[in-house]
DNA sequence: CGTTTGACTACGC
DNA sequence: CGCGTAGCCAAAC
């Protein structure tokens, strides 16, 4: 890892190295990601649910700036399925161009449909080694759609 | 220094 | 395609 940074103490570095191992044609969310890192000590688990998210694209958007080539950050979107980068963004463009170009996102959409998609996580061995968590399933509507949810940034 | 700002999301209206 | 908000943290102003 090439790239050095404060942070809560390994957050960060737990996000890339779980980040990393999501391979092309699955993607994996936010809250997901988070799912598998115990809360840091002093969160209240029922707001590490919504604030974890938050804290991986913090992680994320560090790594983009970098774009390392070992770090799959545009599989990582948020639980409707779409990019959180800002629409116009030149970087929402390039996640959509290599999201499509794994064959997950529809030329003639903006969202990945998770429930054919969504990652199932890394191998529960490299998880319990690291002492982290089994992934929350991907929360689905009845219709196997994901939520809808406003942007707020 | 104090304030604002985000690659978020569950929940209450 | 409902809208606004709370929740915490690190960085940038």
């Amino acid at each position: 890892m090439s790239i050095i940074l404060p942070d809560r103490p390994g957050f960060y570095a737990l996000v890339w190295e779980i980040v990393r191992q999501v391979p092309a044609g699955r993607v994996t969310t936010f809250s997901q990601v988070a799912s598998m890192i115990p809360p840091p000590e002093g969160v209240k688990p029922e707001d590490y649910a919504r604030l974890g998210a938050r804290w991986v694209g913090d992680a994320l958007n560090r790594v983009s700036l970098v774009d390392d080539p070992n770090i799959p950050w545009h599989r990582v979107i948020n639980v409707r399925g779409t990019s959180s980068l800002p629409e116009n963004s030149e970087g929402a463009a390039l996640q959509r161009g290599r999201l499509r170009a794994e064959g997950v996102m529809p030329p003639d959409s903006e969202a990945v449909d998770l429930a054919a998609y969504g990652w199932e996580g890394p191998d529960p061995a490299w998880l319990a080694a690291r002492g982290l968590l089994p992934p929350k399933p991907i929360k689905l509507n009845a219709d196997g759609d994901a939520p809808a949810q406003m942007r707020l940034f």
